[in-house]
DNA sequence: CAGTATCCCATATGATACTG
DNA sequence: CAGTATCATATGGGATACTG
């Protein structure tokens, strides 16, 4: 497959990106996926200013990866959660890549900030390929093949 | 532990995005890690310009993700071609990552316009966290804990 | 044709000031 | 305090015109 007659205007990577390709919103999953989901925890955890916050969430809601449900504390008014909807935690799989990436090449010498572990065995774990049976795959014997809705390019 | 006292700035994830998280970055990865490799070709393949195409490809020459190597064709003065370094290959995961997730949840109902098989099986693959064993964890028991370059938030 | 320099514009962001 | 409206600015992108 010559990838250059493939028409790519179909392809899951730009719609993802059209999605969530900006400076801000995969951080921000990044602080919902470790539970920080009120307004102002945000803000001042990322270092974001408060409109910008707004419209993001606002425009992660509209796409169904977040919802606010509200929350009510003793004696005040009730205010909004954040929380990333079944949808939205699938980006974590994003956000994980993106760190995965960053600890290999761009870290700290002293090693990462952060590691992943599976809470039953606390074993560190890492993305990988694996096949549809479980077993894992080295990146480079990776084919992309043409699917279901593949186009050509016109002309 | 409590992200909320996590210094992110120290933060992979962070650090990557600085590198990548544009809109056009990891679409022209996707090009090169399908060996597209020409000036005009991604230029084409892509619609982008050329002068936001010539800019990225230094960035991302000054990140040392791509080299531009010299080939030379009959009859035409030599030409660059421009190839992904090992660690920009790197990156693959961080596209696969994209593709997935739309693939997933954005996808044209008729399903994926290019699918990943493991060039040795023909089966497909996909992204998945896995145990040093190399054994499948389930997505949602994973936790983040404290790695080696961990800070504490000041204050 | 391969690539770059220049200029212009759209969009994203932050500061500030505001509302309930 | 939770959020939003408004505005100024920075950044990234494209059109055009240029060089070798």
């Amino acid at each position: 497959m010559d990838w250059r007659n493939v028409d790519t205007s179909n392809c899951s990577v730009g719609r993802t990106l059209d999605l969530i390709g900006d400076r801000w919103t995969l951080l921000l999953v990044r602080e919902l996926l470790n539970d920080v989901r009120r307004f102002s925890d945000l803000r001042v955890h990322l270092d974001i200013s408060a409109p910008v916050l707004s419209r993001r969430l606002k425009a992660l809601g509209l796409a169904g990866l977040v919802v606010a449900v509200p929350y009510k504390e003793d004696g005040s008014r009730p205010r909004m959660e954040y929380e990333l909807t079944e949808t939205g935690r699938e980006l974590q799989v994003v956000v994980l890549a993106l760190m995965q990436f960053g600890d290999q090449h761009l870290a700290d010498p002293k090693g990462p900030a952060v590691v992943l572990v599976d809470a039953a065995s606390q074993q560190r774990v890492r993305l990988a390929l694996v096949r549809p049976d479980g077993s894992v795959m080295p990146p480079d014997s990776l084919r992309w093949r043409k699917g279901a809705a593949f186009r050509e390019l016109p002309h």
